[in-house]
DNA sequence: CATATGTCCTGAGAGC
DNA sequence: TGCTCTCAGGACATAT
């Protein structure tokens, strides 16, 4: 469930490799199917291994590491985490980096259900293989005026439409049902019919909501799953609203308990009175 | 072209 | 207790 806040979260957590040498990669042995890695371990390998890393940054929901004139991309999807500590078990991990020291120093991508990838690609390749025709706009740095005839120009509901990466990128699952509370739109009215007022009002409310989550790194749900670069949980579940609160009361009205409703197969909370 | 659906994967939890 | 079933959802491939 990595989203941006999880994500940009991630990617402050292992800054402190920027500046490092690359001495290893491996695939520690892991008893599942392993991960999809581009274009082969042997391939990056020899194009990263005594590389100083220069940069990380977020592109979208993907960690990018910068070494050369490569990048790594790390695309953790539901379940990938992007530790510098221990990883919560052995056997789902993944990939392991190591730098040279001292002192000492390892990134490890971890991923239970190994949805996850990592790719490897010249960093003027990027743009082409990743961003052109995948990636609108960053949620974080779209303009409102960007924002809203993008939403404009799907007739999708608005929920299915915040979804979309290639019209807005960074906003998940969890997010998406947040931002559509604070607005007070209802997640299934059709994107195009937002008025510009209501999409302003929807795009200060994903600003507020993201930053507050970056702040509190990221969300943690029940199942413990999301852990930033030191294995801590992060603290934004607390805030939530209507995610995953399913018959309990809204926190805004007091009055009206939370629905859970199904779009294009995933869940989507909202409270039917404060939402219309 | 736009939009909808199926698929990948593992673990947790429900129900019997 | 141990089995089967369902669900979680990011992003891509394929279908409509």
């Amino acid at each position: 469930m990595p989203e941006l806040p999880e994500v940009e979260t991630m990617c402050r957590g292992i800054r402190s490799i920027v500046g490092r040498e690359i001495e290893s990669l491996r695939t520690p042995r892991c008893r599942y199917r392993p991960i999809i890695i581009q274009p082969n371990l042997a391939t990056i390998r020899r194009r990263l291994r005594g590389q100083v890393v220069t940069d990380v940054r977020r592109l979208g929901k993907r960690v990018v590491l910068h070494a050369g004139r490569w990048a790594l991309i790390l695309q953790p999807k539901m379940s990938g985490l992007v530790l510098l500590e221990q990883p919560p078990d052995l056997e789902h991990l993944r990939l392991r980096i190591e730098f040279a020291g001292p002192p000492a120093c390892q990134l490890q991508f971890w991923d239970r259900r190994g949805l996850g990838t990592v790719e490897l690609m010249a960093i003027d390749e990027i743009e082409r293989r990743i961003v052109t025709g995948r990636l609108g706009p960053d949620a974080l740095e779209i303009s409102k005026d960007d924002f809203v005839q993008r939403l404009q120009s799907t007739r999708r509901s608005i929920k299915v439409a915040l979804l979309d990466q290639k019209l807005l990128a960074g906003v998940g699952n969890l997010y998406a049902s947040e931002m559509l509370h604070v607005a007070r739109i209802a997640p299934q009215i059709s994107s195009h019919q937002l008025s510009r007022r209501r999409l302003a009002k929807l795009y200060d409310a994903m600003h507020h909501i993201l930053l507050a989550a970056i702040d509190h790194e990221g969300s943690t749900l029940a199942d413990g799953t999301y852990r930033n670069a030191l294995n801590d949980p992060g603290g934004y579940q607390q805030h939530h609203l209507v995610y995953a609160r399913a018959g309990l009361n809204c926190k805004s009205c007091q009055r009206k308990e939370i629905q859970r409703i199904v779009q294009a197969q995933r869940s989507t909370f909202f409270c039917p009175r404060c939402q219309k």
